[in-house]
DNA sequence: CGAATAGTGTCTGTGAGACAGTATTCT
DNA sequence: AGAATACTGTCTCACAGACACTATTCG
């Protein structure tokens, strides 16, 4: 038998993406237990063997249970292990990464859940920081080649919105015809029939997506 | 205090690939303990916290005390984990994928080590088959856009042998012409001076990596 | 010399960026 | 009408595939 697999820690640990003002944010909690009691982090848990089906199950249940939230995206990034990562000990946190569109935070308010812009949640405890960059790391790469940005938008949406939250993903401008193109050829969104925003001076057609799930396409958008 | 942390099993495994008769192929280790004792599975084993600074350096060490492997390419894949995926209970494995150049596998011979090709590693023990799976679509999906298949090759080679590795693991064939072109617009290989191959018809340049890691480009190969 | 493979040069089609131009609504 | 935003059409340039062509070695 082998001897040393006791007393290992294993949590998970979830960054909730959203948009705030334009920007990238993530959520953090003030942590209301030892240690770092009072910190804010992300929102995470022990896993609970009796109960969680699954690690993904156990992101969906801390995601309830303290943020409230239940119909997210969300995917697994990676695990973070070692001895030094959590002063209790050895620990492995399975991170996961959510993403929630503005509209949806309302049940955050009552839990001392803190948004804050994606670059700024640094000086976190634990090893929350390496977690939150290879957050970004993933969204912005993932972000270029598959419908994940769409994931931060209301159910129905303009290509002008799509197109904004892919530049505001990625990084960078995109040329606004040449999205349409790809859009239209890529074909992960449909126009909802005969709906329209009407936010901006001229009506703009609403779409949503065909797949309720992730895609990912052969090429860049 | 929280309750139901106790008794769960952290495991690594980890998913070899090497390249067998031109074609990918993956490790697998006949298992001398129980569960599924002499079932060919996975290269894994205990997470030993006293021992191992994370979850990387168990996978380095079980690559060493079971396959006898010292320096090879190793990345994290992804964590699976919950109730059913291993008869002894609630258990996580964090899955790593290893690159191994064929020239390098010789201390496996002595191991027990089958060397069977991706896509006949079926019916494994665990959840390895689709342990196995998520491995064979990272490589496809990270080869097209990164120096990862380059890791299947020994330190020098031709473009020639480049290309025809891009192609196994992309599952492809590539013009060679444009991946020539390309090749030297990335730069992420260079020639080693006065070095030939002396294989073939023609004396081939002996190109290696430049940056001994993992580089990722922009584009697409 | 011919076979075989390495490596180069060039043509062409496709697709992305740029941007002008049209459409629709509001004040 | 004019502003503002949605959407479309078209030009052009760059890049990737195709493929012919040259280079080098061996038997």
């Amino acid at each position: 038998m082998p001897s040393g697999e006791e007393n290992v820690i294993l949590t998970v640990d979830v960054t909730l993406f959203t948009l705030q003002r334009g920007a990238l944010a993530v959520a953090l909690q003030r942590r209301d237990r030892a240690p770092f009691s009072g910190r804010p982090a992300l929102v995470g848990g022990y896993v609970h063997p009796e109960e969680d089906r699954d690690t993904m199950a156990t992101a969906l249940r801390v995601l309830r249970e303290k943020a409230g939230l239940g119909k997210v995206f969300l995917e697994q990034l990676m695990t973070f292990s070692g001895l030094n990562r959590d002063p209790r000990g050895w620990s492995a946190s399975v991170a996961y990464y959510a993403l929630v569109p503005e509209q949806d935070l309302a049940p955050l308010a009552a839990r001392e859940i803190l948004i804050v812009p994606a670059e700024e949640a640094r000086g976190l405890p634990f090893d929350h920081d390496a977690i939150v960059a290879k957050g970004v790391e993933r969204l912005r790469g993932k972000g270029s080649y598959s419908s994940l940005p769409a994931f931060l938008l209301p159910e129905t949406f303009t290509l002008t919105q799509l197109r904004e939250m892919y530049e505001k993903v990625m990084g960078v401008s995109l040329n606004d015809s040449a999205f349409r193109r790809k859009i239209e050829e890529l074909h992960f969104v449909e126009p909802v029939e005969g709906a329209y925003s009407k936010v901006t001076a001229r009506p703009a057609r609403l779409y949503r997506l065909r797949r309720p799930a992730l895609t990912e396409f052969d090429r860049r958008l």
